[in-house]
RNA sequence: GCGCCCGUAGCUCAGUAGGACAGAGCAACGGACUUCUAAUCCGUGGGCCGGAGGUUCGAAUCCUCCCGGGCGCGCCA
């Protein structure tokens, strides 16, 4: 908020230079907050970027820039300083107004005008050939983080879950599961050679024994197909009930068989066609995604006829920009680095801008237990669930902690310390943090304060360095909300409550907000409620609560 | 061999779009509860930012090469 508006002013006077000579093509305005204090709130090196397209004087360009900016009041003063830089130092008025801008107008003050018609966020769409493992939480919270924090901005965002009901693997579920189905009657049967030896199919198999009946009347094909759909079914319920558990409400389920059925994929071969992207060879159908950056070209359409997952993939995004979806984000696990290329491509080919896809690659998460790790197979079985883990650790811990790293760096999980260490998880500095500024408030109504009272504060008398630093912090809420939108990095936003609640701690400790100073008290308690604020709807958008008392 | 990601304090990691003296948590050590919640606060120590070159007024950040770790290189999904 207050950032836009000084690159807006900003952006003013640069077109001023422009206007009287000065090459200020391409340069593009940028506000960073500095590391120093002494250097401002806000900091822009902007001089010495016109500096060096000109060949003139950083101070020269910054004295000129200073004084034609159009400043509206708003700072306090203007420095220019070191080799060329300009720093903001805003006005305590202006800090006093955010209070009233977070506790009156929430929504105006974090709102970002809107880019896109429709957003869909798709994540976490595993195989449902098993239940949802720890890690694949990762990219869960990623995606539904992001898709929270559009809709907060006001946005339309959905999310989406892609199912891949169809190919090899659901099969090979079905025969999973008729083996064990077998096994436990004590039939003797052979396992299929890369099938699932979760113990997930064996207590379906134990289900399925209640319909041994009808069973037995169905031949060979039935069969094999009332198994597929039963896991396929069991799977599915599965994944979405723990999902649910975890806090992730989808708005779509998309089945990748429907797809098939609704001749989608057909499509997709009869436009490329056109297009002239597609040929044989080795009696396959190719498509030449190499004209558009991959390595190399891909198969589309199998030597047996059967289409390959590739192409599925092709209609499905095709699919989604036919129901309105102007910015597409996939959050994929990293081992898929590879299909971003040619996934771009194909919609090149098709004829769209390959920008409307943002690709989010997750990083391994790898699974220790104490210093050994815990290989992740669902192939072996040998694996820890998401559910089992949100049973011992809480949903919020693990939240927090996946939110919490890069999606570009991997991690290592380890079960036995996010068991044991719950309760060291930062996630509870920040809702303490906020438990405190309830408590505070509540304490306050005790007293016969209440909270239209707080509307006639004085606010000047919120002079404290304390108070300032978290003042200034509560007014780069929104800018780290744009920052988020600008590069998709959801984990800036646990560390903007990280320290936030850092800053909360520290002015509790050393300004006692009840005093017998009513008109004090009423100030810090404009604050304190401010922080509340902020922590609560930022921790919504990560998914995690805010309780109230801890 | 080729491609993508990573390498920052003892450990786990931040480091904003190339900006000004490299940060936090944990661990270690030393302080602070008669107080609005000590799940907290204050302080101390700890770094050739994997290495070498290059671009730049300026590099942890960009480029090249090398070393180390992970992941991919299917007419599987």
């Amino acid at each position: 908020m207050v950032r836009e508006k000084i690159k807006k002013i900003l952006g003013e006077a640069l077109k001023g230079l422009g206007e009287r000579g000065l090459n200020v093509n391409g340069i593009e305005v940028i506000v960073e907050i500095p590391k120093q204090k002494e250097f401002g709130d806000y900091s822009t090196p902007l001089p010495l970027l016109v500096a060096q397209k000109n060949k003139k004087p950083p101070l020269e360009i910054a004295y000129e820039l200073v004084n034609n900016l159009k400043t509206e009041n708003i700072f306090e003063k203007i420095e220019i300083a070191g080799p060329g830089f300009i720093n903001f130092f805003v006005s305590n008025q202006l800090l006093i107004n955010i209070i009233k801008y977070i506790r009156k107008d929430l929504d105006n003050f974090v709102k970002i005008p809107n880019t896109y018609k429709k957003i869909q966020v798709e994540f976490g769409s595993i195989n449902p050939t098993g239940p949802m493992h720890i890690a694949h939480a990762r990219g869960v919270v990623i995606g539904d983080s992001l898709a929270n924090l559009f809709r907060r901005l006001g946005w339309n965002a959905e999310k989406e879950f892609y199912i891949n009901d169809a190919g090899n693997q659901i099969d090979l579920l079905g025969e999973s599961l008729y083996s064990r189905y077998l096994e436990i009657q004590g039939i003797n049967h052979e396992f299929p050679k890369e099938g699932y030896r979760g113990e997930y199919l064996k207590d379906l198999a134990y289900e399925l024994l209640n319909e041994k009946e009808k069973i037995d009347t169905m031949d060979g094909k039935e069969k094999k197909e009332f198994f597929k759909e039963y896991a396929l079914n069991k799977m599915l319920e599965n994944i979405k009930k723990t999902l649910q558990n975890f806090g992730v409400e989808y708005d779509c389920w998309f089945s990748e068989k429907s797809l098939h059925r609704e001749g989608k994929l057909n499509k997709v071969l009869e436009i490329l066609q056109e297009k002239g992207y597609i040929y044989k060879k080795d009696s396959a159908i190719w498509f030449s995604s190499t004209k558009f950056g991959d390595e190399d070209d891909r198969v589309l359409v199998k030597r047996d006829g059967s289409p390959t997952y590739f192409l599925a993939d092709i209609a499905y995004h095709l699919d989604k920009i036919e129901r309105g979806f102007d910015w597409i984000i996939d959050v994929w696990g990293a081992d898929h680095h590879a299909h971003v290329k040619r996934m771009k491509a194909s919609l090149q080919a098709l004829g769209f801008s390959p920008d409307i896809l943002d690709i989010i690659l997750v990083q391994m998460v790898r699974l220790l237990r104490g210093k050994e790790e815990v290989k992740i197979s669902k192939r072996t079985g040998d694996f820890i669930t998401l559910e089992e883990v949100q049973e011992e650790v809480g949903k919020d811990p693990i939240r927090f902690f996946f939110l919490l790293r890069s999606s570009d760096s991997q991690l290592d999980f380890d079960i036995d310390l996010a068991k044991k260490q719950a309760v060291d998880n930062p996630v509870y500095y920040v809702q303490y943090a906020h438990a405190r500024c309830c408590s505070i408030l509540r304490q306050a109504q005790e007293k016969n304060i209440n909270l239209e009272d707080l509307d006639s504060a004085d606010l000047t008398l919120l002079k404290d360095n304390k108070e300032k630093e978290l003042l200034i912090l509560l007014m780069r809420y929104p800018d780290k909300l744009r920052d988020i939108v600008r590069t998709l990095e959801i984990h800036l936003l646990p560390h903007y409550l990280l320290d936030l609640a850092t800053a909360f701690h520290t002015f509790y400790d050393s300004c006692r907000v009840l005093t017998e100073d009513r008109k004090l008290t009423l100030a810090r308690l404009n604050l304190v409620d401010s922080v509340r604020i902020i922590i609560s709807d930022g921790l919504k958008i990560l998914g995690i609560s805010s309780p109230e008392r801890m």
